[in-house]
DNA sequence: CTCCTTTTGACCAGACTGGTCAATAACTAC
DNA sequence: GTAGTTATTGACCAGTCTGGTCAAAAGGAG
């Protein structure tokens, strides 16, 4: 499958790759129209077909690859022996935000990928791995001793995640598409964020560590 | 333009209404099938030409509506005398949520309309309203005395108001359609994160108020 | 019966669809 | 050079779906 996105040079690879996520994460696999990818990418319609035989095949070779780069970069980047919440859970919204730089509608196709019943076979197989892999992220070596004690940690979990994630929405439908991407600035950014909570979490003294 | 929905029977209308909203904000404006409308209204083609003319003239209307019917709710539910933030934020939760009940995609529309530049005017109207009110709602009579002098009250207020919206993203994609709305079930399960931000943003002692 | 409003659905021209294919361009090997 | 292979094009196809029209029917009121 993944051989097909092998044998195109890189540039050309991308394109295709971007055009097709950001298509089908607009209008999902249906209304999705392989003309305006074809366009998009810069590309006529007969290497389109040349390359990927017809629409289905297209979205599934972009399904894998997308579950492929997601599971690669969250292997890569994070760190398993962290113990503390928020540390983990920064660097998980810093993976996203990276892959985002090349791939911008990644995790837009990601979610639309999840949500069609349409094409079987991807959904589970995205099920299988993805949520697995997030509790493990959520969990493995958390010391959980860190929070107050008038505090349940679930709920606290909970709040967290949520807080980081609307941040990054805030930041995706913020940043214009020719700017470059500091990741430096947006950790300082969280941190804002991240600092409030820990105060506001944390058992006193605990936080400085 | 109200006037068209006015000689409607009140069946009908919910019917055409409910259609339209569902449609476009799946779809957008310039995706949207008017054919599709009619059939989830159970009408015909001409009969929805007869009353609206045309497509455009038909999502103004809806426009218009959906403004006024959330301006409308607010403005009834809102205690303008609370000044306890979480109390006014629920009662905005509360609002969105009582709301859905007879329109299920109002906010989706919302949102869509919003977004969408296509047809002028309904946006400027949208905003001219809709933001000052939304700053009314969380600043005006707020006693910001109950945070902790430690916790930056902004930053605070983005996190609770996150964590309620994102409490609402995840109920409304949980709700079935066919389920009756039990909105003491859902204040009891809303106060759960309330109470842990409570204990963790405001000083000891106050949060009993 | 007439007058009026409500309601229907077949019909239109045009846009757009996924997919094909014969023709060409570019490259490699000899 | 030439032969063979691969990459690439875009006009073309049959079919679906679009927003919108309109003559006709159905229904109600006097």
């Amino acid at each position: 499958m993944q051989e097909i996105l092998g044998k195109l040079d890189e540039d050309k690879r991308d394109r295709i790759i971007n055009a097709s996520l950001e298509e089908f994460s607009k209008h999902g696999y249906r209304k999705a129209s392989t003309n305006k990818i074809v366009d998009k990418a810069g590309i006529s319609k007969g290497l389109l077909y040349h390359y990927f035989g017809n629409k289905e095949n297209l979205y599934e070779v972009l399904c894998s690859f997308v579950v492929n780069r997601i599971l690669v970069e969250i292997n890569r980047s994070v760190d398993w022996e962290e113990p503390d919440v928020f540390e983990r859970l920064v660097q998980i919204l810093l993976v996203k935000i990276s892959l985002t730089r090349h791939y911008p509608k990644l995790y837009d196709f990601a979610t639309v990928m999840y949500a069609e019943t349409g094409v079987e076979g991807i959904k589970k197989a995205s099920e299988e791995v993805a949520p697995d892999l997030m509790q493990r992220v959520n969990s493995e070596n958390i010391d959980f001793g860190r929070f107050r004690d008038d505090i349940d940690p679930k709920i606290a979990m909970e709040i967290i995640q949520w807080t980081l994630e609307k941040y990054g929405d805030r930041f995706w439908s913020q940043q214009k598409s020719d700017q470059t991407l500091d990741l430096e600035a947006v950790k300082a950014e969280v941190l804002v964020y991240v600092d409030v909570l820990k105060r506001a979490f944390y058992k006193p003294g605990v936080e400085e560590a």
